[in-house]
RNA sequence: GUGGCCGUAGCUCAGCUUGGUAGAGCUCCAGUUUGUGGAACUGGCUGUCGCGGGUUCAAAUCCCGUCGGUCACCCCA
């Protein structure tokens, strides 16, 4: 029996690019003062659809459970988080910033780059108006992919702002209840023939497309690459991006590769809206969302993957039988200094044994022989420098950590 | 959800056009005579040829369905 669609086994050379990925994340979030939480991956259905309409119930892992209640396998974090720091903003000291790295679903067919299930980098500030927030959240996206070791000509940030949309479009003279329409256009400009873009925008076509195109910054945009300093360089205002959501009302930007071969390796925006609505507390509100799964393959594309070894320190050789229960007592010895140590479980022959230590990845490999063992000794290898040496027992402990 | 392509050992794939009931490389396991690995050599294991049905004396090979994968659309975390 096979995994799900769309679900991934993983086994210990994929948990290990994962645990990699989350540790990268976790230890630039902490530089940046982001604290983590998390919140339950199945939730109540209306915590979705309150904030996005019936429609994405279609893109939901919902189902009854057995107490009758309608839940769905969280899609995204931002109605939670939103839910938690409404009950409890008190509690806390404003600005709030809160990460989290949460597996989060959706029902799909699922295609490169997008499965049923993901796990996805999301930090967030809350009660924080200023474009210097802004700045802050895309500083953390950048250094992060930077920690990588991913470089300004691997990704590109690209820039844009809700609010400059909509003044412009009012300008226009363009109904409110048009301008989401419009936005939605926007949006599949880049995928979407020319004429059928126009045919969409309408009568003010022309200037809504060179307005999309128009790359010089814009009042808050201008603050806010201002705020960047040098990581600025790593952005290009594009007025394209403009988030499917409808929730954004803000800044909002989204990070690719320079290639455009992949999918979105992040996205996010600023909400000030959202957690009146799910909540009713009045809070400004923005973040971002980053998954493991582009990010992955691009690293992957780019060759910096790191080498994952399970870290074992030794690997024991029991030269003689006669010594397996002196070399299981060295071994739980090291292991209780934190030392990694691995022996056969069962009689092998010398050369198995190092060939096995070989393969484990271990440093070192320790002989156990009665020549060395009856004066006190053992043979330790470094295994990458194949060189060895003699040392005592009592030594051992400090030359291997 | 719609459409194109694909589905053969753990992995990568050949064989399918012109039906005669399965192969290679890698991996894994064992050995190359008994206290030193990553090489080489030798040997070995593994498949209901995704699943179900149909055509046929005979199907991995042809036909239909189904499930899974992939790409595009839809949608976007």
């Amino acid at each position: 029996m096979n995994a799900l669609p769309g679900f991934r086994d993983f086994y210990p050379d994929t948990l290990a690019l994962r645990r990699y990925i989350f540790g990268q994340w976790r230890e630039v979030a902490r530089r940046y003062g982001f604290r983590e939480y998390d919140g339950p991956p199945l939730e109540p259905l209306d915590l979705f659809t309150q904030k996005s309409g019936d429609e994405i119930v279609g893109q939901l892992f919902n189902f009854v459970d057995k107490g009758d209640r309608a839940v769905a396998l969280r899609p995204e974090m931002t109605p939670t988080l939103a839910r938690m720091v409404g009950a409890h903003h008190r509690d806390y000291k404003k600005p709030i910033k809160w990460f989290a790295v949460p597996q989060l679903f959706r029902y799909e067919k699922q295609q490169r780059g997008r499965l049923r299930e993901h796990f996805q980098f999301n930090a967030d500030i809350i009660g924080e108006s200023d474009v210097a927030a802004d700045a802050e959240l895309i500083a953390l996206a950048i250094d992060t992919l930077r920690s990588f070791g991913l470089k300004q000509e691997d990704f590109v940030v690209r820039v844009s702002d809700r609010r400059a949309w909509q003044r412009y479009l009012a300008l226009l003279g363009i109904p409110d209840d048009q301008q989401y329409t419009a936005i939605q256009a926007v949006d599949k400009m880049e995928r979407e023939p020319l004429e059928k873009t126009r045919e969409k925008l309408g009568a003010k076509a022309d200037e809504i497309i060179a307005f999309a195109n128009d790359k010089s910054p814009k009042d808050e945009l201008k603050q806010m690459l201002a705020s960047l300093g040098d990581l600025a360089a790593f952005c290009e205002v594009d007025f394209k991006i403009v988030r499917g959501l409808a929730y954004y009302t803000g800044i909002v930007w989204e990070i690719h590769d320079r290639k455009g071969e992949l999918r979105a390796i992040a996205g996010g925006g600023r909400y000030d809206n959202l957690l009146k609505l799910v909540s009713g507390v009045d809070l400004p509100a923005l973040g971002f969302g980053m998954g493991d799964v582009v990010l992955g393959e691009l690293l992957k594309e780019r060759g910096l993957l790191p080498k994952l070894d399970h870290g074992l320190d030794c690997y024991l050789v029991i030269a003689d039988e006669s010594l397996r229960a002196a070399a299981l007592k060295l071994a739980h010895d090291l292991r209780d200094a934190g030392i990694a140590v691995e022996y056969a479980l069962t009689p092998a022959k010398v050369g198995k044994q190092f060939q096995a230590a070989g393969n484990s990845g271990a440093r070192y490999a320790v002989t156990i022989g009665p020549e060395e063992w009856n004066a006190g000794e053992v043979k330790l290898k470094d295994l990458a420098a194949g060189k060895e040496e003699r040392v005592k027992v009592s030594e051992l402990k400090e030359k291997i950590s």
